[in-house]
DNA sequence: GTCTATAATTCGATAGAC
DNA sequence: GTCTATCGAATTATAGAC
């Protein structure tokens, strides 16, 4: 941990506007100038704490997905574990949201996100499936089911999968999940 | 079908171009004056024939799913062969890839998603599912592994998704979306 | 540390000649 | 139908006063 500084207070307001406005609207249209005006101080100070606007967006969407530990788990349960644990801290902040409409447009965003991935979601599948080498294969697929559903529901807000409770959606996304990190491959 | 106009083949020069570019940079970066160069005319004819960037768009993005009746179907095949379908229909051009990238940050593209969806994909559960009045939710569970395995494989270009081959994708979200279609609700 | 002023681009859109 | 010229607005980023 390095010194407190004076300004950690307006850097923490900056960022939590700046997560804010890259969730609600990607990286072009999320503008320093509003972020800064949402932050309650001037556009300049945003580029001398972040540089540009690239580093901005860095700063701002640091994240540890915090996967739970699978391998002390009863074996039927790491699906509906994962899933549950996947939305909650899809709704805990804005940085998944954030990451996924920035990454759909933006090299740098979308390489972090294949980072995240593969870093957090693969050591788990890791520990799961039955052939180690088809351990990044198992994550991805995790992956595109979970990121299918984040989009669905809180990015393109369709209809049905906004509505559907946490407990429905855990029921029907647990089971391809689990089948996805323990199934023989096909 | 109206008359043919002398300045078709430019407006459709202008749409594949459209087509590619919104594919590939998504709304705020894919700028008309590029269109009209990839399209090796004046940018203000773009103006002219689609008045503006909306409309451009929307003129660019029309699109039919195209999907294949499954009614009479082994039962056992309906997903796969809706996967497959998938599969096929976006990678034949770059429309479906364009919606999904400009939905994410644009409110008219993603209430176009989430139409196609609902109009194109709604029907095809109705047939299948066991209760009809839950059609629409197993519609939108559908599209979120279909979506998601689109993103991972052609926008986020996840490396074990955009290497996996094609039966593979097939062999593993088929039976995906085979029990979102037709298993009992849990 | 904070703010004003402004540079330097870039974009969508319009007006009008030919 | 096609193009030139340009407007007006918005953006990131910088320079420098206080």
């Amino acid at each position: 941990m390095t010194t407190a500084r004076r300004s950690d207070a307006t850097r923490a307001a900056i960022l939590d506007a700046a997560r804010e406005r890259f969730a609600a609207d990607g990286y072009e249209r999320a503008t320093i100038r509003a972020i800064a005006r949402d932050a309650g101080i001037d556009p300049s100070m945003v580029m001398r704490y972040y540089g540009n606007k690239e580093g901005l967006f860095a700063a701002a969407s640091t994240i540890e997905l915090e996967l739970p530990a699978l391998g002390s788990l009863p074996a039927r349960h790491v699906g509906a574990t994962l899933v549950e644990h996947f939305l909650d801290r899809w709704e805990r902040d804005d940085v998944l949201t954030g990451l996924l409409r920035v990454g759909v447009t933006n090299a740098a965003a979308a390489e972090r996100m294949r980072t995240i991935f593969a870093e957090q979601l693969g050591p788990v599948a890791l520990g799961v499936c039955p052939d180690p080498a088809d351990a990044p294969r198992r994550a991805a697929l995790v992956a595109s089911q979970i990121l299918g559903m984040a989009l669905a529901r809180y990015v393109l807000r369709v209809p049905p999968a906004v509505e559907m409770p946490r407990e429905d959606v855990i029921a029907w996304l647990g089971p391809t999940v689990q089948r996805y990190l323990t199934a023989e491959a096909p």
